[in-house]
DNA sequence: TGCACGATGAAC
DNA sequence: TTCATCGTGCAC
């Protein structure tokens, strides 16, 4: 189980989306270790990505996006739920790629098929916001024994007001996983 | 200072 | 299809 370190974030985006896949999301609260395993991700590919929040430019709430590799951004949506981001690629780029849904492994309670579902599960919130992923309660490593899987590449979920990005393949999952979100 | 609107999820 | 609920970004 090694902890991924910062040259595998500070690659091109979609390379680090499709290699997340099979990763095991690993959150420490309280002395409880909760563990799963990532099905469903999309990337969110810059400031010229109109489905991006970093396409607003830098601001108060995207400044973590524009940072170095290998923070967490999280932020909260719809005034409910919250969504995990891994920032990618050189500091500046304001890439990151969004974890969708995982699968339980250890220490979760509730289901997880969803950004908003995961975060919940996890114990996953506005304070994780800026954390770095090479840190020791929240970080992601690579699966011991991981089988090869066949990756689905779909359009990106509730981006319709992007334009021609609404339809690009930046949503990857898992093929036949049955903790993907909205199939 | 105010307001419209989400990278959602669940109920009806 | 509707609704809960609030931080953000932008208009005024």
């Amino acid at each position: 189980m090694d902890k991924l370190n910062r040259a595998f974030y500070e690659r091109d985006t979609i390379e680090v989306a499709n290699d997340l896949l099979g990763k095991h999301l690993v959150h420490l609260e309280n002395g409880i270790q909760r563990v799963g395993k990532i099905v469903e991700v999309e990337a969110y590919l810059g400031q010229h990505d109109l489905a991006c929040h970093s396409s607003k430019g830098l601001t108060k709430r995207t400044q973590v996006m524009f940072g170095p590799a290998g923070y967490a951004y999280v932020y909260l949506i719809y005034g409910i739920y919250h969504c995990v981001n891994v920032v990618t690629e050189k500091e500046g780029q304001g890439a990151a790629v969004l974890i969708r849904a995982v699968e339980p492994l250890l220490n979760i309670a509730i289901r997880t098929q969803g950004p908003g579902l995961l975060c919940k599960a996890m114990g996953i919130d506005k304070r994780l916001n800026g954390h770095d992923l090479l840190s020791d309660d929240f970080f992601i490593t690579t699966c011991p024994d991981q089988l090869p899987m066949t990756i689905i590449k779909k359009p990106r979920i509730g981006v319709h007001y992007a334009k021609h990005w609404e339809k690009r393949l930046l949503r990857f999952y898992i093929k036949n996983n049955p903790y993907v979100s909205r199939r």
